[in-house]
DNA sequence: CCATAAAATATTGTCAACAATATTGATTTG
DNA sequence: CAAATCAATATTGTTGACAATATTTTATGG
């Protein structure tokens, strides 16, 4: 065997860039932190040329910013822009849960209605455990993404948006105070999905993440009012 | 004065990449060209690290797509992926419609209206051609978007979907076949904006795309026939 | 002591060479 | 003659060195 996990038929490129998406998204490098091709290429053990390519991939997902000749960071949203993310959200998967609602096939709908179950157990069992909750959460929403048949939202969804998503879930907890309703809310959207009621599939899952985002800012503005 | 336009302060990298996406887009180089690393290097006179660097950006628009060890080569969009393109920028731009009518600035919406006058003016004196016609459209669109002062939408239309939209532009001439009706939309797209009407600014704004991509699809669906 | 200017340092941008992998074409064999 | 194998070629992946630019530190003058 080898000494370590190296025998990678990928890319260095390729492995340095999901390292430091996860490391950025998780949490492992804060943001705002700043970026340095010879620093992040001795930590890695590369040299700069593939480093370089890995974060300009990362900057194209919008987890890395870079000014010409001065450097890069790692991104940082301001509440705002957090808030102007639940709205594209609004718009993109309200249009999934609609396009899922007109084709999705059946088997994929009983997958979705079987996840539900499983997370309500799971709820039941250990109340109110966030990381669980947001990745299930989260699961729920990739699902009707693919679902919708369209490859340009996925991409743009799961390929871009949702590494932003996770990143700021590990902050600020988003669906945690509100985990019953959330739930009602998935079984509603499903069961439109399964009726096929385009119109109220929308609606629905627009409702579902604008409430989200009522929550997010609700506990935020809170949290500046009190660092004030 | 300097013998050759050359005295950018931009990086080679910068400088190709945009040369790179304007051909692209323009039609320059047709949509599933195979391009190498040594070609186009020799081509833009530089050297393969900044070129590869401008590829990898293009690939982050999806103007490019690339296989490990294999080769890249320019996108070329089905036109079933045409029409989903068709259906984010739906989702999208009707939010942004929506958010334009919370909060663009009148000044903004004047503006608006103004470029729409002058429109319908050179479309009265040179019936339907087609190249200012759908410049303009888009910069119609452009505008709303950017007066969202929704930042994630305009990167994400502004920055990524709109060159692939221009880059399809070229080939299939969109709004052309029904350019009154196009105009009455956008008029009454501004109208409910000024109104600061949200919902039928969005219902109008989707409406209006759906209506292009519906025009689109019929087109083309009867080339398709033709051709068989 | 502070502000400004100049030197030193570090970082990014660019290049050319080498290694690894894939594609192409030739050769051999059934 | 066709198919498969192997060699030749081209392309991508990676590296280290050098050049250009920005940042930091140090020195100098008010």
């Amino acid at each position: 065997m080898n000494e370590e996990a190296t025998l990678d038929s990928r890319t260095l490129a390729d492995r340095v860039f999901e390292e430091l998406q996860d490391a950025i998204v998780t949490g492992g490098i804060a943001p705002g932190t700043k970026i340095t091709e010879p620093g992040l290429a001795k930590e890695y053990g590369i040299s700069r040329g593939p480093l370089r390519e890995a974060m300009r991939r990362l900057e194209g997902r919008h987890l890395v910013t870079r000014i010409p000749h001065v450097g890069a960071r790692v991104v940082s949203l301001s509440l705002d822009e957090l808030l102007e993310l639940y709205e594209v959200r609004e718009a993109m998967e309200g249009m999934a849960c609609r396009l899922a609602a007109r084709q999705m096939p059946q088997d994929e709908i009983d997958g979705l209605k079987a996840l539900l179950e499983k997370h309500e157990n799971q709820a039941e069992l250990q109340q109110n455990l966030a990381y669980y909750q947001k990745e299930g959460d989260l699961d729920f929403h990739y699902r009707i993404v693919n679902g919708s048949g369209n490859r340009k939202l996925s991409e743009l969804l799961c390929g871009e948006l949702y590494y932003l998503v996770r990143m700021y879930r590990y902050r600020f907890s988003a669906t945690s105070g509100r985990p019953k309703r959330a739930f009602q809310e998935h079984y509603r959207i499903v069961d439109a999905i399964e009726q096929r009621d385009e119109e109220l599939a929308e609606m629905l899952m627009r409702r579902h993440i604008r409430a989200s985002r009522d929550n997010v800012e609700q506990r935020l503005r809170e949290q500046q009012a009190l660092s004030r």
